[in-house]
DNA sequence: TGAAATGTTGGGGCG
DNA sequence: ACGCCCCAACATTTC
């Protein structure tokens, strides 16, 4: 009698290194690739406009590697990934549900109410961990808690071995018939207002174009990532963090990559780099372990005492001209028009307009989440929270409060020549070079904006709210 | 994974 | 030649 597992896909859109697939292909007769689309999951953290966009993109690349090797992606849509489930089964007659864990609150609460249900059905279910390089459970302090700074728990982990072993990619899946799906077209999760064209030029989602990206990164760019990472105008980053939050890669296939770059590379400069990019996949596990020990902290902020944080009033004309790149200050309109034109913004940009948001304007960094949430094709729970309550200095291993960023300096030290700026600011384009990152400082005819606001003025007064805190 | 204010030092202009 | 002042340049402290 041939035995039927259903493997469903989530955040692990990929054939290579995909321990669920790889367990049904061992062990079953007929495996049964499934993806699930219940958009109204998540609650008020549901996926996103730009989150959509990679994951069609996506699905429709995986659909093609599993066709490639026999099969194809059986996709659903639904309310209740739960009913799917079961409807499944009952019509495939699976005896098994595999999968790939999720450590985001939402999904690993409905994960184990289907475990559950399941279960008691007689059906067996397997979960496994790709996803991060560590269970949140396996890294914690002596005292059985959470770590809450980084150097600590990045230190514990190296404890552990960063290498780990890989699953094949099947060369073969036998899914026998499968029940009628839906057609990844009618998910709709395309725009209608075609926004989107841009993105095309700067991505292409999919397993492929993840192994492609990591391989001109870990082979080449990698040596000066130690410098270029800083430097917007540079691809000296990885530009990998899409294709990790959907899966396409997995994080310890990129961290193998880089102990072998290791043992490889001779130049100190170089293995400080590696060095480097490792510590980068220990801050995405690190802020995934913290969601995962504390739910609320994509939603409130870690440091309590922020709860009686004098933000701004409330102004949505103030926080849009934040959200389309026209505050007058070059490098921060910059940043924010790569995210609406890329889907992508720089790391050390967005810390920058983080920075801006939530200490020059005083705007709550739930407000500026809440627009990266929605604009990032590399839109991350565990990520964008971390991030964001880093920059705010209201989360755990914070930057201090004080510590506020000079995007006019900023400007100066990590876009000297003004290409990032130029790049996204066409008004600026035949600026002079010596006042690009101060324009207001030459009196001439420009439509580019006057600043909105005195960078040396609401500095003083973000000192003064936070003075008020700790009284 | 800052910035600005304040303090210190040492070379050179100048009376 | 000497002391005084100015002020980069760098270091330290404070926010």
């Amino acid at each position: 009698m041939s035995r039927s597992a259903i493997v469903w896909f989530r955040e692990d859109l990929r054939l290579h290194d995909n321990p669920a697939l790889d367990h049904a292909v061992q062990h079953f007769d007929r495996v049964i690739p499934v993806y699930l689309h219940t958009p109204q999951q998540g609650g008020h953290w549901r996926a996103g406009a730009a989150s959509h966009w990679w994951l069609h993109h996506s699905l429709k690349a995986l659909d093609a590697d599993l066709q490639q090797a026999g099969a194809g992606l059986l996709i659903r849509q639904g309310d209740s990934a739960r009913q799917l489930l079961q409807a499944l089964v009952r019509e495939t007659g699976a005896t098994s549900v595999v999968w790939n864990r999720l450590y985001t609150p939402w999904a690993v609460a409905r994960d184990i109410a289907i475990k559950t249900a399941l279960t008691g059905s007689g059906i067996a279910v397997h979960a496994f961990r790709p996803s991060l390089l560590f269970e949140p459970e396996a890294v914690l302090k002596d005292n059985g808690e959470p770590y809450r700074v980084f150097t600590a728990f990045w230190k514990r982990c190296q404890t552990k071995s960063l290498y780990q072993a890989l699953c094949d990619t099947p060369s073969r899946i036998s899914s026998g018939d499968l029940p009628h799906g839906i057609p990844i077209e009618q998910l709709g999760l395309l725009p209608a207002i075609r926004w989107d064209s841009g993105f095309y030029d700067h991505w292409t989602p999919g397993e492929q174009g993840a192994y492609a990206q990591a391989g001109i990164f870990l082979d080449e760019d990698i040596a000066d990532y130690e410098h270029n990472r800083d430097i917007p105008a540079s691809p000296g980053t990885s530009r990998l963090s899409a294709h990790l939050h959907f899966g396409e890669i997995s994080p310890r296939a990129l961290m193998n990559r880089a102990v072998q770059r290791l043992d490889e590379i001779g130049s100190a400069t170089a293995r400080q780099s590696v060095t480097r990019f490792m510590a980068e996949l220990g801050w995405r596990e690190f802020a995934a372990h913290i969601l995962y020990h504390y739910p609320a902290s994509s939603d409130e902020s870690m440091d309590a005492r922020f709860a009686y944080f004098p933000w701004a009033a409330d102004d949505a004309a103030v926080l849009q001209r934040w959200q389309q790149g026209r505050t007058g200050i070059p490098i921060i309109d910059a940043g924010m028009r790569e995210l609406w034109h890329s889907g992508w913004m720089h790391n050390r940009v967005r810390m920058l307009v983080a920075s801006f948001l939530t200490k020059n304007l005083r705007i709550h960094w739930q407000h500026g989440a809440r627009w990266f949430w929605d604009t990032l094709v590399d839109a991350d729970l565990a990520s964008n929270s971390l991030g964001w309550q880093w920059v705010a200095g209201c989360g755990t291993d914070a930057a201090p409060y004080f510590r506020i960023f000079n995007p006019v300096l900023q400007g100066k030290k990590f876009d000297p020549d003004g290409e990032y700026v130029r790049r996204w600011v066409p008004e600026l384009r035949a600026f002079d070079r010596k006042y690009l990152h101060e324009p207001w400082r030459l009196a001439g005819q420009c439509d580019y904006p006057a600043p909105m606001i005195d960078l040396k003025d609401s500095r003083a007064q973000a000192l003064a709210a936070f003075q008020s805190l700790r009284r």
